[in-house]
This record gives C-alpha cells, structure tokens and sequence, in this order.
RNA sequence: GGGCCGGUAGCUCAGCUGGUCAGAGCAGGGGACUCAUAAUCCCUGGGUCGCGGGUUCGAGCCCCGCCCGGCCUACCA
C-alpha cells in the first residue's frame, strides 16, 4: 500500500466553473478513486485561487466584496463536486482558509531565509484599466490593446526570487525523472525552457495595486505577496505546513507520490517555478505534475463571452452524472484539444455504456434469472469457448494500471469496452438460449449452460469492479444486482438509459 | 521571431525505438440471432498516411524545406 497525494490546481474563476474546470477535477477524482480501490492512502484535494487581482475587478464589477465575491465561486465549485460525484478529501480557499496564511508566511520566511528573495525596482507600461503591465510589443501603435489609451510608465520596489539560482538543478531533477513531467511533450517543452534560461520572478505586489486584496508580506505591509506564490503554496498549506506540521510531514513530506493534475496553460508554474520555490524552502518535490490539454466547445475555444461555455452541472442533470464522468475519461485526448460535444457525449455513452456493457449486464443478469431462477452457477474449469474471455478478463486489470499509470485515461476505459465486447461476443458464441432449449427439450445436462452463465455473471462482475473508478454509482449497481460475488443475481433492471440529444424545439 | 504539438478511411482516432503499418471504433451496405435497453454477433474499409525533396535494400514512422490548425513565449492562468 502507498500513500497517495493527488491534486487540482485552484481555479480563479471570474464566473462558474464550465467543462474545462470539470475536466481536471474529475480526471483527479478518477485517479484518487483508483488509488483507494487498489487499496492505498489517499487523499484528494482541490480549491480556489482567491487572492487574484482579478477577482477584486470582478466582484466590483458583480457589486459586492471580494470576500462575497470569491465566496460565490466557491459554491459552485462545490455544488460541482456534487453533480460530478466528486470524492475530494479537502476544499481549500485561499482568502479565508485558516491553514493558508501562516503556512504562506512560513514558506516567504524560509525562501527569505534562504537569501533567495531581493528587492529590485521594476519599471513597465501599466493599463489602469485592464490593471496590468504590458511589453511593448503586446500594445497596438502604444496603446494597451484593450482600453485603446497610452498605459502609463510606472515604477515599484518589488521582492523577487532568486529562480535563476535552480537552473541546473531543475533541469537535473527533470530529466531524471525525480520530478516527473507528462505526458513525456510537456517534459520536453518544460526543459527546452529551462534551458534557454532562467529569470528571476517578483514574488509581491504593491499593496496599493492590489487593492488591499491578498496576503501581506510579512514584516512589510505595503507589499502583497504575488498570487501565484500565495496561490501555490495552496498544495502545502492545506495539509499543514505552517499549521499542522504532523500532518503536513505525512501527506507532504512522506508520502509516495504528489501528483499535480493542470492545465496546460500553466506549466510553467508548476514545472518551474514552484519546484524551484520549494527547493529553496528546503521542501520535499511534487513527484509528478500531470499536464492536460483544454476542452473546446463546439470547435470553438470556451469562453463566456462567446456564450459557448456550457454547464457542466447541467449537463451532469441532463445527461447523468455518470454519462459525463465517461465521456471525459474515454473521449479526451491525451494529445491535443477535445471538443465537447452533446452529440460526442451521447454516442459515447449509447455505444460503450447502454448497448456494450449495460447489455451485457442485463442480458446476464436476465438469462442467469430465467434459466436458474437467479441462482449464479459454479464458475467451471476454461473451455476452448471461454478461452479468449478468461484471457481478456485476467489481463484488464494490469493493463488498466498501465494506462492509469500514464495518466491515458482513455486507453484505460477503452480496456473496460473490450472486456464487454469480448463479453458480448461469448455470448453469441455459447448461444445460452439454445443450450436452455437443448435442457428442456432434449434433457441435455445443465453442466454446460451452467458453465457459461456462470463465465458471464463473473465477466460482469469484473466489469463492475473496474469500473468503480471511472462510475461510482453505475459500477455499485452493476455489483448489486450480479449479487455482490454471491451466489444469487438480482432482478434485471437496466443499469445505463439510452440518451437521445434534444429535439430543435427544446 | 523562437519553441512545442497535431495534420492517417465521411467522423473520432490507434499506429513504440523504420521492414504484415495501411488499422480500430462509429456512420453506411449486406446477413444472422432473439437472452437483452430496436440492444448483440458476423461480413463489408482500396484512403496520394498535409505538400515537396532527401537518407535507406525498405519510411505515416528518420532528415531538410514548405502549407494548414492549436498552444506556449516568463512576472499576464
């Protein structure tokens, strides 16, 4: 048994969270279920990133504080976690959770300890509008993109950190693997950057660009500390670093894998910045960061402003919690942007749900019914006929470790569709059916129709074991009704619904 | 400008270190069966593997150039 770490990035979301959001949180869900269903230590965590200067705008744009503001998206990142049967074992807030400032402070205190933090006087194009610095190459004809003004030089002291220091090191840890980075494109994007050299970063904000919003730096209150240094530091103060230390040594320091799941948008900081942060802190390494690639709605990029940014609460009402669980674990590439569509995720669901694996359930379960009154044979010796059944099932389970291990959640759900197609294929093989006539009109002995129900119910009970991960709720009917490895089925009742998209007048 | 990733049958995609690599699923066409959620099973795929060169006995798979799409380009998620 390991004990395992698994963890989103905190969202800032000036709004509700969509399909992307959904995205890395049920791809993380995934990975913590798996792990505990194997048997290890899990534990499971996600947030909200609250101290973005973005979040001041918005919620002066929404009308209330930042703190109701952040609160709010909070909430629906909650109520997510229910219409996507999400199991996180922690929901940190970085605004108002207890555990976060001390351990922010704690972590500046030992980069600063370090002699990795020093002031230096920056100088840039500032927009007040957009409140934010531009190069000159981002403006149209000197003026910032957005508000169509000159921005305005502006001059501040800010702390920065010494990341040029971990050049070398980084690059060491990466190639080798200590900090594991996929899939194995990324590795190389992350140490193609690297090499091309490292800046250093400034880690605070003056208190007055910020509004106010944010952690102070300690022992020098006119200054915030950076949102991105407050909002990584998320993955240690939640378990305790600076706050309970017992705990923080036991899921941070000693545990056998910290897995960061991201989007690709920000790998850098999670690749670069933040291991050289800890680094200077003295502080174990993430194992492995695992980067995602985007969803995009209808072929077009999800945004709000395009109105395209579909709802995944929603869409886990309309079309089931499970259907959208599958979809995003079997239809996602590894490589490249997928595009969500109701037309995909219905297929998917249909093709590998209904018609594959929920009939076969059914149609065991029922014949297991009508033949043996719901008695579940003796599984028998292997038979020529079994063969290539047996071989499909006692193989899935290393294969679906393989696949889980490479973070290829759809080769993963792909071994599960090929156990019910093999299923489905014995069954037109065996023809149980005539074997039930052949007993009653012909006497024939009931060894034979024994052995291949008995082939089917445990082929379903594997499929719903495996599945456990990918569909809670689906996966426990499907063992409740094969009789939870006992020696009776229950009634047949069909464990996926067929889905049928939206006629035009809904 | 630089970097990375894609461009394979109508659609979604597999094809690891070059030699059954021209494939799977879906859609379409034909057939079978009836246990089952009009589900299942069998048969049916001749597509310049983006384009042009090159290396090699042999290249989707290697090299060079180009075209198209996506992403990143540092203190801006």
């Amino acid at each position: 048994m390991s004990r395992y770490f698994v963890m989103t990035a905190i969202p800032y979301v000036n709004g509700k969270p969509h399909v992307g959001h959904a995205l890395e949180l049920v791809e993380t869900d995934f990975l913590a279920r798996y792990r505990r269903h194997r048997g290890d230590e899990v534990r499971a965590q996600t947030g909200t990133d609250d101290n973005a200067l973005k979040n001041v705008q918005s919620a002066e744009a929404a009308g209330v504080s930042p703190q109701e503001y952040v609160e709010q998206v909070a909430q629906g990142f909650l109520s997510l976690g229910r219409a996507l049967n999400l199991s996180f074992d922690d929901f940190i807030k970085t605004s108002s959770d207890p555990r976060h400032r001390p351990g922010v402070e704690k972590l500046w205190a030992a980069c600063a300890e370090r002699g990795d933090f020093y002031t230096k006087s920056y100088t840039g194009l500032y927009c007040y509008g957009c409140e934010q610095f531009y190069t000159e190459d981002e403006l149209v004809e000197g003026l910032c993109p957005e508000h169509r003004v000159r921005p305005d030089l502006v001059e501040e002291n800010n702390w920065f950190f010494r990341l040029s220091r971990y050049q070398d090191q980084l690059i060491e840890l990466i190639s080798s693997d200590r900090l594991r980075i996929e899939p194995a494109h990324r590795k190389r994007e992350v140490l193609s950057f690297i090499e091309s050299g490292l800046e250093d970063f400034s880690v605070s904000r003056s208190m007055e660009r910020a509004r106010g919003w944010g952690i102070p730096v300690p022992g020098q209150p006119d200054q915030v500390v950076y949102v991105w240094y407050d909002a990584l530091a998320n993955y240690i103060t939640a378990p305790g670093y600076g706050s309970d230390e017992k705990n923080f040594a036991h899921w941070w320091t000693d545990s056998d894998e910290r897995v960061h799941v991201i989007g690709k948008g920000i790998i850098r900081f999670h690749a670069v910045y933040w291991p050289a942060m800890l680094l200077s802190a003295g502080i174990q390494l993430p194992s492995t960061v695992f980067v995602h690639e985007y969803l995009t709605a209808g072929g077009r990029k999800i945004s709000k402003s395009e109105g395209n940014a579909a709802d995944p609460g929603e869409l886990a009402e309309r079309f089931g919690t499970d259907a959208m669980r599958w979809w995003m674990l079997r239809d996602v590439a590894l490589t490249g942007d997928t595009d969500y569509t109701d037309e995909r995720l219905v297929a998917r669901n249909n093709e590998d749900l209904a018609n594959n694996i929920g009939n076969l359930v059914n149609r065991t379960v029922s014949m297991v019914n009508k033949y043996r009154g719901g008695a579940v044979p003796a599984l028998p010796g292997e038979t020529a006929l079994s063969a290539d059944l047996r071989r499909v099932r006692a193989e899935a389970g290393a294969r679906l470790d393989a696949e889980v291990a490479a973070f290829d959640f759809r080769k993963a759900a792909e071994v599960i569709t090929q156990l019910g197609n093999e299923g489905n294929r014995f069954v037109e093989a065996a023809t149980p059916w005539t074997l039930a006539k052949a007993e009653k009109k012909e006497g024939a002995v009931p060894e034979t129709l024994d052995g291949v129900l008995a082939e089917l119910v445990e082929t379903c009970r594997v499929l719903g074991d495996l599945l456990v991960p990918f569909l809670p709720e689906s996966a426990a009917r499907i063992l409740e009704q094969t009789g939870h490895g006992g020696d009776r089925v229950t009634a047949p009742a069909p464990i996926f619904r067929r889905l049928e998209l939206a006629t035009a007048e809904d």
